[in-house]
DNA sequence: TGTGGTTTCC
């Protein structure tokens, strides 16, 4: 309103012929670059070269300031270079237009031209220098500035220490930021969302609920960006409880209009596997590309995949922008519905409408054609890409070992060692699993064993793949003991992965075993006494199939519905396959 | 004239 306000006397006195004045021009023009007012903004520009004010100090600041909040690179630079005369003021509003414009590069060059001109470095500089210097990865120019900091007496501005706390946590390491952190006196709320916020990213999610708690004590309250950075720790804590207290906050303090905020509990939802929660979200909310785009990634990694599918074409003919995560997640939803057919077709699209080697892209391509069985298809586009990920690598032996071309599986682990690749646990599930396929047990324990070597512990899907190549090649005690001798309780993969063996070698009473610890571990999951029940009836001991179909009764356990999808016009539909 | 924010694979 005040903008209005000053719009308004400003146009009076236009009209009433009085000369406008420097003052009143550069108490206009920031807001216009606030409120986006580009029109105005352009027109007071006018006014300002009209009356020839433009070699004003100030008011070239603000213009170079307005055109940079409008993204107007060009005609900042304009006004910045014929300025008569600059002051720190000028490159600081020249370092933020290129700054807001994430050209980087620019900044940094700006920043040294002006160092380079004697015009010294400031804390306003500074805290738009380092954004840069981390989006650039250059840490030990981020170090060099820390020092300069120091040497200036200017460290301790809290817009500095905020910028270096970041700095530090995105490309150093997160001990020097909480070193930075800790010296501020009176942390803001940046500061403690931005120690949050590089926790969650580092894995540290105990730590980053624990700072939310600790910033309450200290007196500050969480705003809209702390909730958004907390959220992905819900869901990767699987913590759907604390996911629902903080909408429920969100709900509270009318932060959930936020449109970051929905868009991170959708995600948060879809992630925790509760779709029908991220919907409804969706449904309530404003809505932009990310909304779709997190709803669709939920329902392509959901049981639900065909969802997504329809959410994919709905984007398309609404015109709502999509982008190469939208094509992703159509994608793995094609790649778990076997829809292959489908896959294609939207490879197809894809080539039309993006370059086709984008890096994640390519990843998801080889994962429908490996799983399709299209392994010629897969291996020409995985040849195709420049920069090969482990996750390229990882998807394609996967592939192969999945198709029973164990061979190949091996020799592309070999090929991805030569290749100098970083390779993780996920290449040692994929190796292992090829081992499965091809009832390798010594390979199988050969890898086990080496994967310790490289100090990469085995996790749960390790164990898994273990027991179930040492259970598949009948070798249930083995597995039994490696169950038994694992550093950490076995988790529904490694039981699941016995009770499969068992139902091959029909082996009851370790299934009994291996059936007990999946009833707690997973006691909402029809299939596994489903496979006991069909264990027992094929023994013919029905007294023991009847028992464990009671359980099933007095635990509410609904057999899971099988879904398929069919195209009906313009629309995919889910249909229950078999009596339910 | 300035700092922190949502969607990315096996």
């Amino acid at each position: 309103r005040m903008f209005d306000d000053a719009r308004r006397a400003l146009v009076g006195m236009m009209g009433s012929g009085v000369p406008v004045s420097v003052a009143s021009l550069v108490s206009v023009v920031p807001a216009c670059g606030v409120e986006q007012e580009q029109g105005f903004g352009l027109a007071l520009h006018g006014l300002a070269l009209k009356a020839g004010l433009d070699s004003v100090v100030n008011l070239g600041n603000a213009l170079v300031d307005m055109y940079g909040k409008f993204c107007q690179v060009e005609a900042s630079m304009q006004v910045f270079e014929v300025m008569p005369e600059r002051n720190e003021v000028s490159w600081n509003s020249a370092i933020g237009c290129f700054l807001n414009s994430g050209l980087y590069g620019d900044v940094l060059a700006m920043f040294r031209e002006m160092s380079e001109r004697g015009v010294m470095p400031g804390s306003i500089t500074l805290s738009s220098l380092l954004p840069a210097l981390v989006e650039l990865g250059y840490f030990d120019l981020g170090r060099e500035v820390h020092g300069y900091s120091i040497k200036r007496a200017i460290d301790s501005d809290i817009f500095v220490a905020n910028s270096l706390v970041d700095m530090y946590a995105k490309l150093g390491s997160l001990e020097k930021a909480c070193t930075v952190f800790e010296k501020i006196e009176v942390p803001n709320v940046v500061s403690w969302n931005a120690m949050i916020a590089n926790l969650v990213q580092n894995g540290a999610e105990t730590e980053a609920f624990r700072l939310v708690i600790k910033m309450q004590k200290d007196g500050e309250q969480p705003n809209s960006i702390t909730l958004v950075n907390v959220l992905p720790a819900c869901s990767r804590m699987s913590s759907l409880k604390t996911g629902k207290q903080i909408h429920a906050w969100s709900i509270r303090t009318g932060l959930i209009f936020d449109l970051f905020i929905s868009n991170a509990l959708i995600d948060m939802y879809a992630k925790c596997g509760q779709l029908s929660l991220a919907q409804n979200i969706f449904d309530l909310s404003e809505k932009d590309d990310v909304s779709y785009n997190a709803l669709l990634l939920g329902y392509s990694q959901s049981p639900w995949s065909f969802e997504s599918l329809n959410l994919f074409k709905e984007i398309r003919s609404a015109g709502i922008e999509y982008d190469a995560i939208s094509f992703m997640g159509a994608l793995t939803a094609c790649t778990n519905l076997c829809a292959f057919k489908q896959g294609k077709e939207i490879h197809g699209v894809l080539v039309r409408r993006l370059q086709s080697n984008h890096p994640f892209l390519a990843n998801s391509l080889l994962g429908l054609y490996t799983k399709g069985g299209m392994l010629d298809t897969a291996t020409k586009i995985f040849n195709r890409i420049t920069e090969k990920d482990v996750a390229s690598w990882n998807t394609m032996i996967m592939g192969y070992g999945m198709h029973g071309q164990i061979d190949v599986a091996f020799h592309l682990f070999d090929l991805m060692k030569d290749d100098g690749v970083d390779y993780d646990h996920v290449s040692y599930i994929a190796v292992l699993s090829a081992c499965s396929h091809g009832g390798l047990v010594e390979k199988g324990k050969e890898y086990f064993s080496q994967m310790r070597a490289q100090n990469l512990e085995p996790q749960q899907m390790h164990y898994a793949c273990m027991v179930d190549l040492l259970g598949r090649t009948g070798q249930l005690t083995e597995s039994v003991e490696l169950i038994q001798d694992m550093p950490f309780h076995a988790n529904s993969d490694v039981w699941g992965a016995l009770l499969g063996a068992c139902r091959i070698h029909g082996n009851i009473e370790v299934a009994q075993y291996a059936a007990e610890h999946l009833f707690e571990l997973k006691p909402e999951h029809s299939g596994y006494y489903t496979l006991l029940i069909n264990m027992y009836a094929e023994a013919g001991r029905w007294n023991e199939a009847n028992k464990i179909r009671k359980l099933m009764k007095s635990r509410k356990v609904q057999k899971n519905p099988a879904y398929s999808w069919v195209q009906s016009g313009n629309k995919l539909q889910a249909f229950l396959v078999g009596n339910g």
